[in-house]
DNA sequence: CAGTGGTCTAGACCACGCA
DNA sequence: GCGTGGTCTAGACCACTGC
């Protein structure tokens, strides 16, 4: 600090300002503390506050950082190992299951899922949104699809609209034997409706999972799951979820 | 004010813009085609160029646009499934690997490294670097860590530096019974080094996969592979990489 | 060289959380 | 009501690409 001596090296402020930090948060803070204001900071690096955003972006986007409107920008612990592959309780309908249900509609489903579920345009599915929490924080919200034909027994639709309903697909899902799965991970950004639920702004940094079962050749039900892209880490294979990162929220205050 | 039936819901212009954009992108333009300048669309939308770069970046980010300093901004094909898992020719060392190596330094590894190994902070590893390339793109960049002990044929370092060495230690990798695999995906952001490498800016969003792989109870290799977030799917389990975008690049020039 | 996207500034106002 | 981060503006200059 002081007698910056990159001025020979063209590299971006904010970028140098994110290595700056960075290294003040491994050795000067720890998780949770909350840091000084924008304005503040940014006077002290002497940067416009655009600048010094811009580095708190990249930080936030990397999981080290956490900012809340009306709150201010804290230390974020480091990220959640969650569990997304072959572990049976990851499955729909298992019991021990980590999702919780919310609700289900039975409803043609966008154009993109139909072709995914090789279904026809019209064919109504069954859609339910689940929630997904780790130490009580929301961390991914779901989308199931499943096409009716491959749960004929829930036709009549007897169960009450609501969480309910949603189990009870999920229970006829579990009858069912699913079999190999598939998935993929890609990133995105959250719509107004997901931020919401994982409490983020829209456009917030998400990673897609979409994951397919089957019934022999029939595709049986489709997940479209987005998680927090600053706070997981999805792990496949076989050290499941394990929580290495035991920090149990020392609570900082 | 002017009749815009916005002015009830505060959505962020920036938020209303990339709506506005993607569903444009959707109707009107084609892949490959480029979009005109930001001061242009700025001035179009009535809006600061700040204000449409957000939208921009946001699309962008779901890789649906790709822009490029001193050319322009292009519509983005739809991104590449990328295998990563199980399948064999994934595996370092394999045949038909789709991973080009390019050089290979024996030393000490990163504090974080070494963590993840298991073994001591000075105990000196292979550290291969590979690139993995699709469609003529480099899509992914790879640092693979090979503990010494793990392939002691090697402790003799006969093979010209480069390319040559680097097959060396998979070579040797190739040899040994690695036993099985577990991968954590998550978001990061492309180091200087790693954003030339990818053809991206400093900061450029990239997931990062980590595998281990151990022959019994040791760790062989540990492989952390940072692919492009905006080009990339990555993908899971049996559908593997089938390029189901055959999209061969129609040049639209 | 002209034209593009990338960086940066110095302001303003808004939406939100909390006391 | 106050302090926070979030949005937005209108400008400037820089770095890169390709002609």
């Amino acid at each position: 600090m002081g007698t910056t001596q990159l001025e020979t090296v063209p590299e971006p402020k904010y970028w140098h300002l994110r290595t700056v930090l960075s290294e003040a948060l491994d050795s000067e803070f720890s998780v949770g503390e909350v840091l000084p204001n924008e304005r503040d900071l940014a006077a002290r690096f002497g940067v416009a506050r655009a600048t010094l955003r811009q580095a708190l972006e990249q930080l936030e986007l990397e999981g080290r950082l956490q900012r809340r409107r009306g709150v201010g920008t804290t230390v974020a612990p480091p990220r959640v190992g969650v569990a997304v592959g072959d572990r049976p309780h990851a499955w729909p309908g298992a019991a021990g299951d980590v999702w919780e249900p919310l609700d289900s509609e039975l409803a043609p489903p966008p154009a993109t899922v139909a072709e995914a579920l090789g279904t026809d345009r019209e064919q109504p599915v069954h859609t339910v949104r689940r929630s997904r929490v780790t130490h009580g924080r929301p961390v991914a919200s779901e989308l199931l699809y499943v096409p009716s034909p491959a749960v004929p027994a829930l036709s009549a639709i007897d169960t009450p609209a609501g969480a309910p309903r949603a189990r009870a697909v999920l229970r006829a899902l579990h009858h069912l034997e699913l079999e190999r799965q598939e998935s993929a991970v890609e990133l995105g950004s959250a719509g107004a409706d997901e931020a919401r639920e994982l409490d983020r702004l829209p456009g917030a940094p998400v990673l897609v999972v979409t994951t397919r079962w089957s019934t022999g050749k029939r595709t049986a039900a489709l997940s479209v799951a987005t998680y927090r892209a600053d706070t997981c880490r999805l792990t496949f294979g076989d050290s499941g979820d394990v929580e290495i990162h035991d920090t149990p929220e020392p609570r900082a205050s």
